[in-house]
RNA sequence: GGCGGCGUAGCCAAGUGGUAAGGCAGAGGUCUGCAAAACCUUUAUUCAUCGGUUCGAUUCCGAUCGCCGCCUCCA
């Protein structure tokens, strides 16, 4: 595991090593006020990975993820509707549950919303009001970039040169900043504006960034672990959480950072204008499962762009499905006792590689290809009828391995078929037995009809749903 | 204009200073009554282009072309 810290795209210099087994893990969520798309999805799941993977190494994990709803969109929408943040935000969280659950993904420990840490964010901002790391200015409060100099530490944003340092489009005047870079923590709202807050340095409500400093250090300390987010976070938002936290504490604010990049549609940006931006309910619609999704979106490690393209989920289709052919396969395979010594070294090496490909930042696209090329050789070797009772658990376990982490291979259904189709399998079988095949393909043809594929084996007949 | 990322077979892509993983799609074959599943074989003398460094570069350096992101509001 230690490779693995050594190797995250750490864009701060220092290292500094996990303590004492735990992990503390933030993660920015979304802005519940809309459908996020599948590009948000894939930072998601590469969360959940994270997730699952810190478990799967016996780490003691806590995982904070938050649901955004300080915004000025829902503020005014829910304004003009006469509800609270709370209703109006109510059924989009409730669908992005559904979606976050229906790919697989392990819910977090903890999903605080912004509104409901408005205090916490009040108390940083005193504090940075106090240390001179922040100022007012027409009511409202904002960060003093000056006051700060490690700023641009984490996105090596560098001012000289910049649009923004150059003053074309941003009217510093326009704000009463005194540096155009310094962003808003409060802003100012009338005393009988909705919503608003009250606090010592006047009513209003919080800017962005500071929610997340608030609700991070408030469950995981003022120093924690791990923090990760889309790449698109990076600057500001992430840069502003560290000068807001590291000015308010003097202390070190998150030990790694991890931004995963968005998608290309057809190698061009996914936008609304160019009709090509897909949520996963739209994929959903399109008949593509979400086990098929989730495997493209991690299919490409998450700090490369991935160029989506409907010829790639039909892939991924093809692809899950052969992966569960072969859990399958080993299940059913009949084994007699006994160990075949190839295939243990086989299963070893695989994990082996697993590991070392998560452990080399996360390198999904390794680690699938390890998954693979087993799965090609315990075919070979299920074929040759070589596999044993002791490999058949071995190469199920691996499987599992495989799955804790990645949730590729989906539900192993056991269910049974009932009486009436298991007596049409028995027909068919009698009518083979009796060299009648047109009456054993109309049975197979009605029973594809129902969603059962048949296969016949040497072993007997298998079925499965397709 | 500033900063950063990328360009590898029909598609998605991994990767390395020493001669190209994996998946999908395609082709041929094995098995099967036929299918399905599975297996085998096959698909880049070549890694955007042009130079340079090197015994040797896809991998390092430079230039060019193309694509993407951030640099403004909102989050």
């Amino acid at each position: 595991m230690l490779k693995f810290f050594n190797t995250l795209s750490r864009q701060i210099e220092e290292f500094h090593p996990i303590e004492d087994n735990k992990v503390r893990m933030y993660m920015c969520g979304p802005t519940v006020w809309n459908y996020a798309h599948i590009g948000n999805f894939r930072t998601f799941i590469f969360g959940d990975i994270l997730r699952r993977y810190f478990k799967y190494k016996g780490y003691d994990l806590t995982h904070v993820f938050n649901l955004t709803d300080v915004d000025d969109r829902i503020i005014n929408e829910s304004a003009k509707q006469g509800i609270s943040i709370d209703e109006f935000t109510a059924p989009y969280i409730q669908y992005f549950w559904e979606d976050f659950d229906a790919l697989g993904n392990e819910r977090p420990d903890i999903t605080p919303r912004a509104t409901h840490h408005v205090p916490e964010m009040i108390a940083i901002i005193s504090k940075l009001l106090e240390n001179g790391h922040a100022y007012e200015s027409d009511g409202s409060i904002y960060y003093r970039i000056s006051a700060f100099p490690e700023y641009g530490k984490l996105s090596k944003i560098k001012f000289e040169g910049n649009i923004a340092g150059g003053s074309e489009r941003v009217d510093t005047d326009k704000y009463e900043k005194e540096d155009a870079r310094d962003f808003a923590l409060w802003k100012l709202v009338g005393a009988d504006e909705q919503p608003g807050w009250d606090a010592p340095f006047g009513r209003g409500r919080p800017g962005w960034h500071v929610e997340c400093s608030a609700m991070s250090m408030k469950y995981l300390g003022e120093t924690f672990d791990l923090h990760a987010g889309g790449m698109d976070l990076q600057f500001p938002h992430h840069e502003n959480e560290i000068a807001q936290s590291e000015g308010s504490t003097g202390k070190l604010f998150a030990k790694y950072w991890i931004h995963s990049d968005f998608l290309k549609i057809d190698d061009v940006t996914m936008s609304k204008s160019k009709g090509n931006f897909f949520t996963f309910r739209d994929l959903r619609e399109q008949g593509y499962s979400p086990l098929a999704i989730r495997y493209l979106l991690l299919s490409v490690p998450y700090r490369k762009q991935l160029n989506f393209t409907f010829e790639g989920l039909q892939g991924a289709e093809s692809t899950i499905e052969r992966l569960q052919n072969f859990r399958r396969l080993v299940r059913d395979a009949r084994v007699d006792n006994g160990s075949n010594p190839d295939v243990k070294a086989r299963v070893d090496n695989a994990l082996a590689e697993f590991e070392a490909s998560l452990d080399d930042d996360f390198n999904t696209a390794n680690a699938l290809a390890a998954i693979h090329d087993l799965v090609r050789e315990i075919n070979t070797v299920v074929a040759g009828d070589g596999l044993k009772v002791d490999d058949q658990k071995a190469v199920l376990d691996a499987v599992a391995k495989f799955d804790s982490v990645l949730g590729i291979f989906g539900e192993e259904k056991t269910e049974m078929l009932d009486a009436d189709i298991d007596a049409l399998i028995a027909e068919r079988q009698e009518a083979r037995q009796q060299r009648n095949f047109a009456r054993s393909d109309e049975i197979r043809d009605l029973l594809a009809e129902k969603g059962i594929i048949l296969e016949d084996t040497k072993d007997g007949v298998r079925w499965k749903r397709k």
